[in-house]
DNA sequence: TTTT
DNA sequence: TTTT
């Protein structure tokens, strides 16, 4: 089974940071994606998705990310349904974040001016630092400068592309 | 903004096909998607998504999917919400497909019997076949017989690996 | 940054499993993934993707995935670079999976015949159980038999779609 | 079968916009993706990812996306080959973007000022527009405002969340 | 011959 | 020197 999910989309308020009784840190948000093509009205709308993600990262995002943040996040979708206060079930679908990325800090987005109004953190290089992640993934050996240039490597600038309209599917 | 979704898991149910007024076909049905951990019982719980498929998509599916199949979709999360009869507001999260793939048929399950009970169309080849897919992507060239067996790549049996613990991150 | 990848095909061949001196696993295979679309020529080409698995997985996989399994794995695109025996730089991208998954099994696929030579575990649950995934997610309480039909929602069989081609954008 | 990747990272360069002889715009771009974890030597590493889209995304997005310009991108792995001019096979495994996103131009980075030398466009607002993507999705209604606030709906403020630490699998 |  |  794969459940997997990728969002890139702005905080439509601050972060809620809640502790479960076993100490255990939980934040939950919603995050604005606004679509990829316009409706019949021709207005661009967005939809609003609600995260859950837990633990130190639920901390960091909490600390970082404030309303109107471009955020990226990698998860999976939860299902859960639970008993409201009137005796009805309901249904829930939300997602459960295992990983987030700061994208634009408002910060950034005010041209680094201050927000005012209390503390904000401003962190030095303030876009795309990597706070989520529970565990580190594993690795190979790696480059860091790879070259690409050689021969009549489409990514080379050397050689004309040999492209031909038989490759196109259209 | 990006929103991307894949899943895989199976049928609740036959999926429900329907049109609109203006005779566009949709399908909407739930995947079942068990996930990757135990709970505190020591049982495996899925999740319960629901997906709504357009066009021709959802056609093809309607006529080929059954309930037990195993399904993956791509596409997106939506949220939208309407009015019910009592004059609440409900708010729901859902997937819309843009692919399906079929990846087991029941039949494939059952050992290619026939289900029984009405026509069920059986596929020459049972499994993977692509139906969904509204417009096809470019491509370029491509290969049909690459081989990664040369000099010391990892993917050679040649060679040992140069490998080290240098390169885990653990 | 965000570096998300989901594939689901076929092993061109049985997995390969090797040891870091450090005695860490890793497993080497390739993906044959069957294109959406086809080509000027009428077929349906395949991609063939390089895929790295690390320690317990690797086992696992290895024991269980042969030759034409169709497999599911997600992961991230890892880009690195050797000298070769030639003193040549080579670069290399592949994906490394954090997980992966069983979808059909070879003895699935023969009807649930051994396949002869040598012992072939064989799983009670021949498909789509879970063997990757180094640490668990999180989650919270969620729903064994979540029903969905009740109001007007668009996934209960109850009252019809409340559905216009206002909503559709073409 | 799935083939499905999402990345956001860095341009390496900018964007090379070409034509194949049937007119076809192509452009070719890398993407630098910096890895979640560190290194043994805890310095973050990078991949270095080609990725090449195609039509009018490559023309938008020659136009818009410059060097160290912050880029998301939705496609699939595809794998080539070719002979080079020394009759020696080469293998290719890059990224076919369907779809991209602009996160953040060097001149919302450098706080909007203008790049120098030749013509820059400033988008009135630099950030996150949609210029990638051919053919729209399929959508139903949706809403604009959602509230969320209701009842004992964990992304509600009004009621402690239900939530124990029976619900943690760990 | 790689981004920040 | 590739899967079905």
């Amino acid at each position: 089974m794969i459940n997997n999910v990728v969002l890139v989309g702005r905080l439509t308020k601050d972060v809620e940071l809640r502790y479960t009784p076993q100490n255990q840190a939980v934040a939950t948000f919603t995050l604005a994606v606004n679509r990829q093509f316009k409706n019949a009205n021709g207005e661009r709308e967005a939809d609003f998705i609600n995260v859950v993600i837990w633990r130190q990262s639920a901390e960091n995002l909490a600390n970082w990310a404030k309303k109107g943040a471009l955020l990226g996040i990698t998860g999976r979708i939860q299902t859960r349904n639970y008993e409201n206060t009137q005796g009805q079930r309901v249904y829930v679908t939300e997602v459960v974040a295992d990983n987030f990325q700061m994208l634009e800090s408002r910060a950034a987005r005010d041209g680094g001016g201050q927000t005012g109004g209390g503390y904000t953190p401003t962190p030095s290089q303030p876009n795309t630092s990597n706070f989520g992640g529970n565990q580190p993934s594993q690795t190979q050996s790696s480059a860091s400068t790879p070259d690409f240039g050689r021969d009549s490597d489409p990514f080379s600038g050397g050689t004309p592309m040999n492209l031909s309209d038989d490759d196109l599917p259209f």
